[in-house]
DNA sequence: CATGAATGAGAGTTCATTCAT
DNA sequence: GATGAATGAACTCTCATTCAT
């Protein structure tokens, strides 16, 4: 699932029958962070598909309301990117499986982080529905977390701050995502950096 | 000043005459903060200048010309930024300045960071006009040598990564650099946590 | 029929719905003769079918796309004309047959010479894609050859230069359409005073 | 004066001035010659002449101002080439003359006649302030006197129609005139053809 | 479900013209 | 005279959206 190009193919329901409202989704993904907002329109979403324009609104009654569902799609796959495989496993080595998993994710589809900050930028501006701050807070909370208990179990310094470092940590993976088309390898080598100090013996 | 709106107001020229080509630069660089490309129109830029439409072409032929404006802008600014104070103090004196200068910077015009995110992502899209790259890129070989220097001096551990940091530190103020406008504060937080580690003793 | 403003009425497809495209080049042909290049609108031609300007670009993706069409329909016409009737005809006759057809046209539809200038002079302008040239060099071959063939069946006097004839009758019925509109009638006349002389017994 | 690019060339009043009047006028008839009513731009034939778009409307109010001395400026050129230089000479000769004088015109000057079909079709449409139709109707009537007197004096024949003769002439030049730019030659070869059969004996 | 046709609102841009300097 | 700045009106063209079929 998580090949570079998994995300274009085409999606299939369970009867067989392609899925169109799961195809527009990801075409409009696609196109969100080949050319960003500014460039997306719902003819090149639906040509992409295979359908007529006006069709298009049979599944989504609005643009904003197709944007949304790329927005709800994006914060699925990151969550569950987030979450650990392993319950028992020790605060750093989830931390570990948390950020490699991430790294290879901006190898193989990039696309999901350059539209992260373009959907990032553009909720902004929209605070009243902000589905995506919703999730990075569950995020940055997951990770206080998780950091919290790795303090209190000594396998990080007592005067790390689990907050900034959170903060620290999804700066980074956005920062870095900016990159993930033009320049893949290079969030790996941010991240991996990264981890270094962190998991530095104190 | 440094107050966050001082870039939206009038700028005169030497003579007392509003120099209309800066103002067209600041009023369309803080309408693409606010709305992104996504909304930047020419006539609200001409509007929030007081001119009317046409007459913004009289300065800028297209509308590109005026956002290739703006990107020089903004490099300028953040160009500005780069430099030292002091050239004899040491490289971690140096890199503590440098941060905290930017962090001072996200408070008064979080403007300019979040321009910037749109900008690079922007520019990602046209690689061959790419200037925001170069500057980018003469930053980087700056927090290089910088961090070189400083490992050579055995301010910094032998085993730390001058090309992995340098890239880490643009990506801090890049993914920082988005919460600039809706939570500023948050940014000098991560900036303060990373120094923390790097400048600890190792 | 071929009353003069015939052709600026709706025009029915095969099912009885009004055959959009037709219209609009036919509209456009009635404006251009009536304004010039210099006078065409797009809305205008829109505007005199009953739809509405954007419509139009359902149709014809840019203004010179509809121009072109224009062209291609004027074309069609004027070769409609060249086309002798009886194949058995003398050459004097077909001659005759041609120039009185010419006459008639430019009595029943005087837009289609003053068209015809227009586009003339317009596509001297872009040699590249003159497809009026192409034509009228065939309606050139056309006329030589039938003169070559009066010439030579003693018709005609044997010092007459069939390619110097051919491109007096085009210069003709060219010069004579600017006044077709203003002045029918003159056209006539002086196609008529041509034949005269040329029909004269040698 | 009919040199081919004499028309361009700088103007001088008498006291060693530029005549800017007399540039405009004439940077304005090679435009329209060369772009067409369609094409022309009052800032275009500003720069031609050297200054800004601005102050060409301190030589002529509006654009239509400009037209019309170009009008004025082709009927005066036009007129030139009407007056016979010997008015002993006979009628044939006179005409002879005037269809020489005026297929070099149009190798010398093509610009002259392309512009004068241009107008022609303009004037058309404002019938009410139609100057080139007056000179034409004068030209007409110089034309149809000329060829009576030489009816009368026998150089033709008896059955010569003066009036149709007179209007197939201006037809022939101006519909020639189309080509004069692209296909120079091709109008001298037409004259040539016509006054081939007009003088030969009858 | 799917589409071609249609549209209103608005986009960037052009251009003749005006005016203070 | 000459100009840069400014403008209103209009231009072509785009686009999300609607609707009858």
């Amino acid at each position: 699932m998580d090949e570079p190009q998994a995300a274009a193919r085409l999606v299939y329901h369970r009867e067989g029958k392609p899925d169109r409202r799961q195809e527009l989704i990801l075409a409009a993904y696609n196109l969100i962070a080949q050319r960003g907002f500014e460039g997306l329109r719902v003819r090149a979403v639906a040509a992409q598909v295979g359908i007529n324009g006006a069709t298009l609104h049979h599944y989504f009654p609005t643009k904003e309301d197709l944007i949304q569902a790329v927005v709800d799609y994006v914060v699925a796959r990151l969550s569950a990117a987030e979450a650990g495989p392993d319950l028992h496993a020790s605060p750093p080595e989830l931390l570990h499986y948390q950020l490699k998993h991430l790294a290879q994710l901006m190898q193989n589809e990039p696309q999901l982080f350059v539209a992260l900050v373009e959907i990032n930028l553009r909720q902004q501006r929209n605070p009243a529905a902000n589905f995506l701050a919703r999730r990075e807070k569950d995020w940055h909370t997951h990770l206080t977390n998780l950091l919290q208990t790795g303090i209190e179990q000594k396998y990080w310094a007592q005067n790390l701050d689990p907050t900034a470092t959170a903060s620290v940590i999804i700066a980074l993976v956005e920062g870095a995502g900016q990159w993930a088309i033009t320049d893949p390898g290079r969030g790996e080598q941010v991240l991996a950096q990264f981890e270094k100090w962190l998991l530095a013996p104190p």
